[in-house]
RNA sequence: CGGGGAUUGGCGCAGUUGGCUAGCGCGCGGCGUUUGGGACGCCGAGGUCGUGGGUUCAAGUCCCACAUCCCCGACCA
């Protein structure tokens, strides 16, 4: 039931909360009743954003500014990207730790860097057991110097490299300005942290993480994106390069996804990482760092919803197939709870939760579960027991298929493929269309006041430029893509020879 | 951290120039009837109005401070 408030209220909306162009006072449209009001991502992505996160149950606010609890439904998203990732970060022989939350501060102030970066953002533990400490404790805002000096207590020998160490924790950063997942105070990662006797050791290292990190986007979150070299300016606080995987959001502002660096010898020299060498001589190790957040389920939220809610590829989605009975009489709804019951023992090999709750309605249901984000929702009733049929709906098309029991799990496992399939080309269609080859700064300016999305723009690689483009646009460089082909360009700033194209945007 | 908006049962809101017992819808609990796109009836529980000060005979309403959320900036995974 669709009621609208005697005189619909109209609330301002920037025109850059969308890609597609809307209209200063949209309406937005308000249903009380029985229904959940929910704004549409279509006309506030901003709004959507945070009902929804709330609606179907994510996450909830925390007293604590820009904390949030991770609420079992959004937790279970994370601990979906941890299993998978965990096996792949396993498979290059690396090994879990864990190291301690609390950092002397002067372990954080020995790479310069490194404490310049992160000095605006921390969070200072001073008093412990009700006395003021000798030495505050800083609460980490990442684990390198944490990590690093115990790394130079245990590496003597070249037979002691590599050393691959990764920990899965929490770490602390005193954000001004927070938004739930994408940017909280507190917030989940994994953390993997190298020591290596070559270069280019660790430099595989750096690629075979970002390796992996697309592999979680694109085969598991459905999420298109590009990986490159941050630029000087934007790459880690103390590393001599970062890799970066930038993903596309539907109101064309980029989300650094995930980061991979190489540290080169910075941290080594700081905190006396050294070896000896086969011929006895004593080297600094190479090292790298490189971590994927829980800012992972922000851009997993973003990409994939629509007005009617979450929508999560099958590869994540906690609940893979709902199973709505449609009860019908007392004696039909017997026979409808002995078939439902037939049926799901014949789909273990999937994530399968029935909503037998009889309180409420089918089409209660069928929202909720839409809200929700479940990829496929089975309906069973009276008429699927009489023909011995399932009816599936796809969350993502809302198409409707008949399907007969004999071939349900074949039928099944199409339907979720397809729509992991279908989820990520839906992605990569939109960056690719969001995408603009730029060549003159007035075309930039004008791309970056209207719909924004990425722009492949010639730089010089002066940081001046990039700071005026940053400061006159709000777009930044996202990265140098792997497979930017050397050309022979002019800077879209300052006319300057370029030699590659860069990626642009407004970043989260 | 700057600018703007908000904060009233679980959620969404109303509450007049300060005035009497703070309302409404949804949700929630009970009973009954229902079940193919957000069912219905009856009964019922639930609020020291974000927190702390202040003004006043009297504060949800006025003033100050703080906290949290949202939007816009500067800073960032």
């Amino acid at each position: 039931m669709k009621i609208f408030l005697g005189s619909l209220f109209f609330i301002g909306v920037t025109p850059k909360t969308g890609v597609t162009p809307i209209s200063y006072c949209d309406m937005i449209e308000v249903m009380i009743g029985k229904k959940k009001v929910i704004t549409k991502k279509s006309e506030d992505f901003s709004r959507w954003y945070t009902d929804v996160v709330q609606q179907a149950e994510l996450a909830d606010y925390a007293p604590v500014k820009g904390c949030i609890i991770f609420r079992p439904y959004g937790y279970a998203l994370w601990e979906g990207i941890k299993k998978a990732l965990d096996a792949k970060i396993k498979a290059m022989g690396v090994e879990n730790a864990y190291f301690p939350l609390f950092i002397p501060q002067e372990f954080l102030q020995k790479e310069k860097e490194h404490v310049e970066g992160f000095a605006p953002e921390l969070a200072v533990v001073t008093h412990g057991g009700g006395k003021k400490l000798e030495e505050p404790l800083i609460v980490r805002p990442t684990s390198e110097t944490v990590m690093y000096a115990m790394f130079s207590k245990w590496i003597q020998s070249w037979r002691d490299l590599p050393l691959k160490i990764n920990q899965w924790c929490n770490v602390v950063r005193w954000e001004k300005r927070t938004l739930p997942f994408i940017r909280t105070t507190e917030f989940l990662w994994q953390e993997g942290h190298t020591a290596h006797a070559e270069h280019k050791e660790a430099l595989d290292q750096v690629h075979a993480a970002a390796q992996a990190y697309e592999e979680i986007f694109k085969d598991y979150l459905a999420i298109y994106g590009i990986t490159g070299f941050k630029s000087n300016s934007e790459k880690f606080a103390g590393a001599a390069a970062s890799l970066s995987y930038e993903a596309l959001m539907p109101d064309g502002k980029a989300l650094q996804s995930s980061t991979s660096h190489d540290l080169g010898q910075n941290f080594a020299k700081a905190f006396e990482i050294t070896f000896q060498d086969q011929k006895g001589k004593n080297q600094y190790v190479w090292q790298t760092s490189w971590g994927l957040s829980t800012r992972a389920v922000g851009g997993l939220i973003m990409v994939h919803g629509d007005d009617n809610g979450l929508f999560f590829p099958p590869q994540i989605a906690p609940i893979q197939i709902i199973i709505v009975p449609i009860y019908g009489g007392d004696e039909e709804g017997g026979l409808v709870k002995q078939y439902v019951s037939e049926l799901k023992s014949k789909l273990i090999e999937f994530r399968v939760k029935v909503d037998s709750r009889e309180e409420y309605s089918p089409g209660w249901k069928f929202n909720e579960w839409e809200l929700k984000g479940v990829p496929l929702r089975l309906e069973i009733g009276p008429r699927e027991v009489k023909s011995q049929t399932v009816m599936a709906i796809r969350r993502d098309t809302g198409d409707k298929t008949s399907i007969t029991t004999s071939e349900l799990t074949e039928k099944v496992t199409m339907l979720l493929k397809t729509q992991q399939k279908d989820a990520l080309e839906r992605s990569r269609k939109f960056t690719e269309e969001n995408t603009h080859l730029v060549d003159t700064y007035d075309q930039f300016k004008e791309i970056m006041s209207g719909p924004r999305g990425f722009i492949k723009a010639f730089w010089c690689e002066n940081p001046g430029c990039e700071a005026k483009i940053k400061e006159e646009t709000k777009a930044t460089t996202r990265c140098l893509p792997l497979d930017a082909v050397e050309e022979k360009g002019k800077c879209v700033y300052c006319d300057e020879p370029a030699t590659h194209r860069w990626l642009f945007a407004q970043a989260y």
